[in-house]
DNA sequence: GAGTTGTTTCGACAAGGATCGATTCGATGT
DNA sequence: ACATCGAATCGATCCTTGTCGAAACAACTC
């Protein structure tokens, strides 16, 4: 699914806010699945960690301590993650980089209604 | 948590996206709970109901046939959709209407990087 | 090729969640 | 008060998912 993610219009992921026509099943079902890779605290650390490292980019070999889980439930957790199009990965020698994938972030966001209903609340950095 | 929601500056809910610096394990497990409440079929298809309706706002005693579920079914995940606090619920008489809470959406996608990362996606609407 | 090290897959288990029927609760009207 | 109707809660069942140890796989070194 990640590649093919955003290229035809019907897809949950392109363009058209949750909130703003009623969602077709299997559009609900796709966009549920990459909320549901997000949706975990495990999860949500490792994109965070990746997304503060140095090059943008993290070592799988690192994680484990990191988070204070075994190494096949890190491993376990990235597959979800690539899985839902939201990080990439990259073998380097014996190592697994891993880097977040901007689109992905993008496309949830677009989906979650990227308007100004509210005033924008301060996106930090 | 719906109320309390964005007053301390800590909370994951809050101006830091995930994306940007290391989030500790409270403020994941607070995102992920709203991500959870997101992350179903059912939860989005009600969402998009609620959004798209005339005047934003919805009558319970509808959704169960518009889901083709249960009533208590439908019940059990709107329960969890205001608990989230992407969603806000008013009695009136005899029935329950349904509204959506845009702060509630907003805050999400702040968390989710709202940057200009990649060439913004096309938003609709 | 054999050994070493990093990573994924497999198998099992526990915890969490979606679903529905039945019941209970709340509000309205008679 | 009583009957009625909409909605939430309860109890049970089934499926999904997070977790880890063990085993399999991949890449580098000697």
């Amino acid at each position: 699914m990640s590649d093919e993610m955003c290229r035809d219009a019907g897809s949950a992921l392109c363009c058209d806010p949750v909130t703003d026509g009623r969602l077709d099943e299997a559009s609900a079902v796709e966009l549920a699945g990459v909320l549901k890779a997000l949706a975990d605290p495990i999860r949500l650390q490792l994109v965070s960690i990746i997304g503060a490292a140095d090059a943008g980019e993290v070592c799988a070999c690192d994680l484990p301590a990191l988070l204070d889980r075994s190494q096949p439930t890190v491993s376990h957790h990235l597959t979800q993650l690539v899985r839902a199009g939201l990080i990439d990965r990259e073998q380097r020698g014996k190592w697994a980089w891993f880097r977040l994938r901007p689109e992905g972030f993008a496309a949830v966001r677009a989906a979650l209604g990227e308007r100004a209903d509210t005033e924008p609340v301060d996106a930090g950095v």
